[in-house]
DNA sequence: TATTAAATAAGAACTATTATTGTTTAGAAT
DNA sequence: ATTCTAAACAATAATAGTTCTTATTTAATA
């Protein structure tokens, strides 16, 4: 959220912070939850004309390097970005492709998972994608 | 697996049973777990030299349609197909991208879920998505 | 204010995927 | 077995998403 936050990430790893970038985090949050790089593209462009798609495609990476954003790894096609950075899980419409945050506690997960994993892989975080079909598609005739 | 089981759920939608689609099929399996399309092409290369990359996407579409593989949700870039069909989970190494199976029972998320998600949506399945480093990317001294 | 490494804009290039079109073929009907 | 036809195919053009290249600009530092 913060910029004060953002300026001190950029500064640690000797990044610059540009008014691009400051931009660029401002239309990521603006955006419907999980917003493709088009998507923030065309919200920048509102207030910066001037910048590049290039350069929102940089800054993307840039921002997930930081650990500001990450990737919602949940479309196929084009990459999904996400906002928060906390622990949740996403359900996926098989028809739409809509993508919706499942803010539920699973601790079962976070509690088994290191003894299993541990000797073969360091796990980090770990996320479920439920599968199914989302109310507007199940119920299309309202 | 069987080709009969292949040939009856093709017949079942009145598509045909092509050789292509069964050179693709055994491709698959061949296949390193999670191919890409471009990987099953060129399996299929091998014993089928006229056949075309966009056969096999449009082979792979109907193969995930006709439930007889799926799309590993766990790629940026490029499409990655499953021929496990059964419930299991996957590991995600940040570093290098491979791609694991995860075969650990989580009675906790089918048991929870149909309560929680019930009234918003139609959940079929769920699946888990662990992050981290693999063991390749976190010893490469080996 | 001058310096410089980093970031940017513009657009070319690249990769993965889908669409188009004319030809072939699997499977059904004779 | 031969004919028929919708479906599938090969070839390849087109598109979408993303990355790369290069000349120019700029934030941060001295
Ligand atoms: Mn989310
Ligand atoms: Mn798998
Ligand atoms: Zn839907
Ligand atoms: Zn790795």
């Amino acid at each position: 959220m913060s910029l004060t936050d953002l300026e001190s990430k950029l500064r640690d790893r000797s990044l610059k912070c540009t008014p691009q970038r400051l931009e660029i985090l401002k239309a990521l949050h603006e955006a419907p939850a999980h917003p493709s790089a088009d998507t923030v593209y065309r919200i920048v462009q509102g207030r910066f004309p001037s910048v590049s798609l290039a350069t929102v495609y940089k800054t993307l990476d840039t921002l997930v390097e930081i650990g500001e954003i990450r990737i919602a790894l949940v479309s196929e096609g084009k990459t999904l970005y996400d906002t928060r950075m906390s622990n949740h899980h996403h359900f996926l419409c098989r028809c739409c492709g809509h993508v919706e945050d499942v803010d539920i506690q699973l601790d079962c997960m976070e509690n088994c998972l290191p003894q299993v994993m541990g000797k073969y892989h360091q796990v980090e975080r770990s996320e479920v994608v439920f599968h199914g079909v989302c109310q507007k598609c199940f119920q299309p005739e309202i």
